[in-house]
DNA sequence: TGTACATCAGTGAACGCGCGTTCACTGATGTAC
DNA sequence: TGTACATCAGTGAACGCGCGTTCACTGATGTAC
């Protein structure tokens, strides 16, 4: 990688180390030493690339909703074979993602990173969003005419309920509260009651 | 408060000091060194009352889930008047509880701490949980006992929503992203359309 | 009621440590001609 | 194609700081008699 006295890509390494402490340490853990550190560099080669230790924390989260963004599209499929099937998808893929990016998943929603800080980290959050609200709004055109909730409503109705169950059941530190069935049953079947409630057949 | 040489009341003087640093800084930004100046004491002084900084944070995280549970417990009153009004005040009480005590409700989810560290914690965290399962126990015994869903089940599912709710719009802070209606609507709402997926009437 | 003594709860000084940050510097890279 | 030079990206030493922790200590409190 390292090639001579330049690395060559001092900023990919240095977000790379950085998941790797978010992951081992929580947000909280995250120093700009440490982070130069594993990616073998002094400690102030870190200053060319961020600001600070919250801009390098802000880039991770930014990276994240990429990411999550693009796992949630690629879940929804166009909605294939049918909208409520693909939702199902969706819900997986979101906790999937908190389950096995961590480190992600912590910069993202448990930082205390201000979101509006950097436009950039907010249109990244926003197009992980518009991403959720695709596929809700896409279900929502199937149910009945007469019962069809706002789409906004619906798509924070959702949201919170799979960051609630992947906040408090599906991560793999020791704040996971132990239940017996799986999140992404739990999911599953509090979408069903909630699609039902809202008129839909099935 | 304090009467000379010694404190008098230190343990507690502590714990307050955490709770505002925590409400300050977050629980990664809780030191023990800190606590014991918020609290005019010398830094050697808290090792008297707590082994390190993470028993200080279960300590603060045990008191927490008693308040959390008193609260919900006053909110469901019994049920009365009738089991559905009450679970809603139960929801309301959990968003207020996580707005108006953003330092317990930190400790308590937001810590990293073990939860099963600690038998006392664990302990007081069941008995917040309890208080929550009987509110649904006796929504749920109000269904048509065809759609009776299991007790934990839907314990989960609308905990699940509060603390989503609670998490990603009921905060102060800056991690809290803006929505056009109130955290306490969006959750009665969807508590709403859960049951009436239950078959409930209304 | 008074006194001796054990125990308790806090002091304050000291230490090693790692972090954030700065600085003048230097090796590598790219570009103008 | 070669050379001079500007720019860039990293060095390494240094600093001040606050934290966690230990230690022998001491003032206050409680209790036995």
């Amino acid at each position: 990688m390292r090639r001579g006295y330049h690395h060559g890509n001092l900023k990919e390494a240095l977000i790379e180390a950085a998941l790797a402490l978010i992951a081992e340490k929580g947000p909280g853990g995250l120093t700009f030493a440490d982070a130069a550190r594993a990616a073998g560099v002094s400690p102030a080669a870190p200053y060319r690339h961020f600001r600070d230790r919250e801009a390098l924390l802000a880039d991770v989260a930014q990276r994240g909703f990429q990411v999550f963004a693009e796992a949630l599209g690629k879940a929804w499929d166009g909605g294939r074979p049918e909208p409520r099937k693909a939702l199902d998808r969706v819900g997986k893929a979101y906790l999937q993602f908190a389950r096995e990016e961590p480190a992600y998943y912590a910069a993202m929603f448990e930082s205390g990173l201000d979101i509006g800080s950097a436009p950039e980290l907010r249109a990244a959050a926003d197009t992980a969003f518009a991403a959720f609200r695709t596929a809700v709004e896409a279900v929502v055109a199937t149910l009945p005419a007469a019962s069809r909730p706002p789409v906004l409503m619906m798509t924070l109705h959702i949201w919170a309920q799979a960051h609630g169950i992947a906040s408090l059941f599906g991560r793999a530190d020791g704040a996971r509260r132990p239940i017996p069935m799986s999140p992404e049953d739990l999911l599953e079947a509090s979408v069903l009651i909630y699609l039902r409630g809202l008129g839909a057949a099935g």
